[in-house]
DNA sequence: GTCTATAGCTGGATAGAC
DNA sequence: GTCTATCCAGCTATAGAC
């Protein structure tokens, strides 16, 4: 007997379901024990099924993490892509870099999978590493619509927030010490650029 | 019969030796290995011990990890307080700044181990964290020689320097992608300084 | 798909002879 | 202090009954 199509569908969307209830729980325990710290083990005992089952969903932990840092990634290339209020350029930046300091320091496991490469044997596969290119593309626009397109001004940039997020996440984790900051970085950092349109570069050092 | 000093001393000189051994037999498994890489097994073969003799030396291997620690934040400090030829503030800040680059950027397990604490379990020991301690507060005078003594500049500025030393070691290791824009944002880091000195501060952001 | 049971391995750390 | 031998806990992953 030729099973019904919607019949496929509705297995389907039940392995998803399932699937996605324990990659959430995964999420669950990243936060509570670090992405590390727990074990295919914790893992079905808190999602109340058994080890062997989650290989049933799961070829192996990595598919695990990768399943997550594919979700990360996404939920990073929607967060950037919603709409911004603001009419003038370094409004919109700010708006986009504080909505990606709070997407950071949200969820510290989340932001260590997507961005410290910090697990041991673990890369990304291409497809679920795409929406995080796409995202970033995205900043490379705002940047140049406030009239930075140097590349060198491009790195700088990327260093400097990147260093922000670090310093509150090791530094002040739960805070805002270096969140608030961020108003005060983007004015210095359009001022440098700005001037350095006009200006000669500077010699180079030895 | 009763043992003389110098006895003691000898011992305790060969003691210290193997000590030492073992450890800088831990610093080249970290570099290959990465510092979480490798374990007791793979050091004692590494060093041509067994396991128990290891554990002769010490008593785990997170005590291990604090003399490492201990050993990194001297070296940190007293790369720290050498001279520096330059007359100025700014040339001094700058080389200083070059100084700690470069002491993060040649060996990453190192920085990992002093500045990211992402070892599971580990935490160094008072004894083992009070250098560094030292070689930060020297990084404030040289801030306060240049007129920066603003706490939120202070914050800035170790973001700025973290951020830049993070993206070298994660996206151009072994590189100067980064480290060539040191100068450019200490200039940037000034500038910004000695303007907020002048101006009234921004308004506050929602 | 879900279970019980376990293989197969590696880890940190120790007992006890020498 | 150094070894051989081993304990015991933890891990990922799988075999096989149902």
């Amino acid at each position: 007997m030729v099973m019904a199509p919607e019949a496929t569908d509705w297995r389907e969307a039940r392995r998803e379901s399932a699937r996605h209830a324990i990659v959430q729980t995964a999420w669950a325990l990243s936060r509570e024990l670090g992405l590390a710290g727990w074990s295919i083990r914790d893992l079905a005992r808190r999602s109340g099924i058994t080890t062997p089952t989650v290989y049933a969903y799961f070829e192996s932990k990595n598919a695990i993490y990768d399943t997550m840092f594919g979700q990360a990634a996404t939920e990073f290339a929607d967060r950037q892509a919603e709409s911004y209020d603001d009419a003038d350029p370094r409004g919109r930046l700010l708006a986009s870099t504080h909505r990606f300091f709070e997407f950071c320091s949200n969820d510290p496991p989340r932001y260590q999978l997507l961005f410290q490469r910090t697990l041991p044997g673990f890369e990304p596969s291409a497809p679920s590493y795409e929406p995080a290119v796409r995202a970033l593309a995205k900043a490379g626009e705002m940047l140049a619509a406030c009239g930075v397109t140097d590349a060198r001004h491009l790195d700088l940039w990327t260093g400097l927030i990147r260093g922000l997020v670090d310093q509150q996440l090791s530094n002040d984790p739960g805070g805002d010490r270096w969140e608030r900051l961020l108003g005060e970085c983007v004015d210095m950092f359009l001022a440098h650029c700005a001037l350095s349109v006009t200006d000669p570069p500077r010699q180079p050092e030895g």
